[in-house]
DNA sequence: AATAGAGGCAACCGCTCCTTT
DNA sequence: CAAAGGAGCGGTTGCCTCTAT
């Protein structure tokens, strides 16, 4: 039952990787190709375990990386990014090409929390410092699968503090001029193909939207490699853009980043 | 020039979820 | 179906470099 352990721990090194392992290591995976980490290491002839390859060819030696310092740009949209998704660095990463998990989470340590407090804003609720709690006012729209209709409800949810006249007033304001009639569906499958949690699992979507004197409105999902799709889903409507998130099934918060 | 402290970052640890046996 | 491993993730550690004294 099961399998055998994926390393013998005596015999593998730690710390830090010699020029002549991470050598091996990437002639290797361009011989190979990624995967199989458990079986890396004897073949590719290292002493080093599995998790440890993987983790070096991911956050070092990978060719698409992009090294050097963060622009300004990738600044705010980590930051954004974070408001949205919190310490979910991997999908983060996902969102920022050439960027490792790793990296973003150890600029954010050291680099954007500084900022964010610097600027009197707490870097875990992204609210003022000095903001009483009641007053936040943060957009949430979430968009609901109906599991027998396949369509989508549409509610709209502020911060638990605020009225119904209050948050009907904040989406009129962020929103003047939308008047969402979204679906979301799977797009490769008929109905009956799918049973409930294979379109649970099915992160594509296409989106239609039908938005009253909407000017203009793309909507994309993409996964991590930024080929495909993912958790995260990104739309333009009007100018603004929505992050959304994908939580249970076909269940999606959708945030604005209010970047119109 | 020596040293202590802070900052930055690569790597490890331990956990969870999923897959395999 | 249960148990064990694999893969991936976030949190933490520890080492190296830089800077202030």
């Amino acid at each position: 039952m099961g399998r055998s352990p994926c390393c013998e721990k005596a015999h593998t090194n730690k710390g830090a990787w010699t020029k002549e392992e991470d050598e091996r290591l990437i002639a290797y995976i361009k011989a190979h190709g990624e995967g199989c980490w458990r079986s890396l290491p004897k073949a590719a002839g290292l002493l080093r375990c599995g998790k440890s390859c993987r983790l070096r060819w991911i956050n070092y030696l990978r060719p698409d990386l992009k090294r050097g310092n963060f622009t300004e740009e990738e600044d705010e949209l980590i930051i954004k990014l974070h408001s949205l998704l919190g310490n979910k660095w991997s999908l983060i990463a996902g969102r920022l090409p050439g960027r490792t998990d790793n990296e973003i989470k150890n600029y954010w340590n050291t680099h954007i929390r500084r900022k964010l407090l610097s600027r009197g804003i707490d870097p875990t609720t992204h609210r003022l410092m000095n903001e009483p709690t009641g007053t936040q006012k943060m957009t949430t729209i979430s968009f609901a699968a109906d599991d027998q209709e396949q369509k989508i409800k549409i509610k709209s949810e502020l911060v638990e503090t605020m009225s119904k006249e209050e948050k009907d007033h904040e989406i009129q304001e962020r929103c003047p001029d939308l008047n969402l009639e979204l679906r979301i569906s799977p797009p490769h499958y008929q109905e009956n193909q799918l049973d409930h949690n294979q379109r649970a699992n099915s992160l594509c979507f296409t989106c239609s939207l039908g938005i009253q004197n909407s000017k203009d409105c793309s909507c994309s999902s993409k996964n991590s490699n930024g080929n495909g799709c993912s958790n995260i889903i990104s739309m333009n409507i009007s100018g603004y853009d929505f992050l959304g998130l994908k939580n249970n099934g076909l269940v999606l918060d959708y945030r604005t980043l209010e970047t119109k």
